[in-house]
DNA sequence: TGGGAGAATGTGCATATGAGCAAAGAAGAA
DNA sequence: TTCTTCTTTGCTCATATGCACATTCTCCCA
């Protein structure tokens, strides 16, 4: 933690706490996870991404046509979506013939939402 | 959930499911609670708002100058980020003198940042 | 081995978001 | 009041994101 770190001249005029500042340094999340966590909250950051999760986390497993005709939506855009998911790993895709069904990666993402709910609906 | 909702000229062609669709349709997540999600989500969605959040998960409180020099930003960028977090109620500002401290506003910020470096960690 | 159905992908456009710069508040000190 | 310091806000540009349209790909079946 060392204070090099925090050079005198990039905030010498400031009131920085220095303890709290080199307590936190210690602590700090790597990039990667950092950057992983951004990725995966992006997933959730939209309305038509959040509707699909809500779908398979309400009936376990449905087919793109199905995800559309919920979401009101283009097959087209909605396969954009479950790519996305698919690629952040949020959903899980199985192929059935022609047919591809999608559902909930892991137990993570229900939580998520469930916490996120909460969040929303108590303000 | 009339199936009025989704005449048979949308996706005829395809092989939906239609009492998924309809048990799926009983229980849609209201407009405003889907738009409310997707802005909290969003408030998370950025590696700079996640050094900020983490580190307030970390140390509870700091100023506007700390979080600057944490996080290797301008304190201007810094200050956007924070009333967008503000916005989303995620943080809460107190202001002592000319200092303004920061700190996470309720329990759910830090569980989701908890869950979601769980999800991100994992694979 | 074609033809057709369902899903995935490439491209383009409109909008949203993030960061810096510069200027404007807000609160204490002289 | 006037100056100083810390924070906030307005403006602008570059980048990212979401959607539709058109195309390509994959699989099933005749």
């Amino acid at each position: 933690m060392s204070k090099e770190e925090f050079p005198a001249d990039v905030c010498s005029i400031n009131e920085i706490d220095p303890e709290a500042v080199a307590f936190v340094q210690e602590r700090v999340m790597p990039d990667r996870t950092i950057e992983r966590l951004s990725r995966l909250f992006s997933a959730f950051a939209d309305p038509t991404r959040l509707r699909i999760l809500h779908a398979l986390n309400v009936i376990d497993e449905l087919c793109v046509c199905d995800l559309s005709a919920l979401s009101d939506l283009s097959v087209s855009a909605v396969s954009h979506q479950l790519r996305l998911l698919r690629d952040r790993e949020l959903v899980h895709a199985r192929r059935d013939g022609r047919m591809v069904y999608y559902s909930l990666a892991d137990e993570h993402v229900s939580q998520l939402m469930a916490i996120g709910a909460e969040h929303a609906n108590e303000r």
